[in-house]
DNA sequence: CTCCTGTCTTGAAGCTCATCTAATCAGCGA
DNA sequence: TCGCTGATTAGATGAGCTTCAAGACAGGAG
């Protein structure tokens, strides 16, 4: 669905986000900022290619749609991607966002 | 109910991330996910050492309380320290915590 | 001591978010 | 075709977050 390069930006210690900058970033940290959310992706990231939902969703107290929800935030905020297959849908991360997200925390000077 | 013969996909592992790691991750996401918090951690950690309240303040259209709100939510993060000195307020970053915070990404090959 | 400046805390209003139930969509098999 | 299962969407509710105005606190100057 996404797709965007955001490739090189500079670290967050070298020069000061600008708003716009800001805003996008404080989009993608909002979508890590729940603990389910970042146990998901922790499961996407470490499954190899790719996991199906009905993997995931067992693995939480809550109930069905609110896996769904969470797992829609997280591909909105571009860091995951997802494909039905049949009666199933499997998701897999986006490496380029996840680095990119990382990059605005490094402190390399 | 019956008939789950047909398994959907190979039988994952895996839980890279336990719920207490990704509660105290959620935490640290949490206070990045705004973009004014951003930004003032931006202006933070390219300060060279520290940068005072005074310089962050203006920078924005917000009033000084809302200011002083998300620097403290930064520090409860642990994302930044901060100390009186006479009439100022001096904050400086805390660079394990960021580091921290973007291995928590990295988990991805 | 008293006043002034800089910063933080408190309390409340308005908005966003997480979660549920119920309903809907998509695919498979009989 | 109909019915079943997996997954998402829609609507509602309660909790939490952002923001400001007003007041409190700390330190320096007179």
């Amino acid at each position: 669905m996404s797709k965007q390069d955001a490739a090189c930006c500079a670290p967050i210690s070298v020069a000061a986000l600008d708003a716009a900058g800001a805003a996008e970033g404080a989009v993608v940290f909002k979508a890590l900022a729940d603990p389910i959310r970042l146990r998901l992706l922790s499961m996407i990231t470490s499954a190899g290619d790719e996991i199906c939902v009905c993997d995931l969703t067992p693995q939480f107290d809550v109930s069905g749609p609110t896996i769904s929800h969470h797992l829609k935030v997280l591909r909105e905020a571009g860091l995951v991607d997802c494909e039905r297959r049949g009666t199933w849908v499997y998701y897999w991360p986006v490496p380029d966002r996840l680095r990119w997200a990382a990059s605005l925390l490094e402190l390399t000077r």
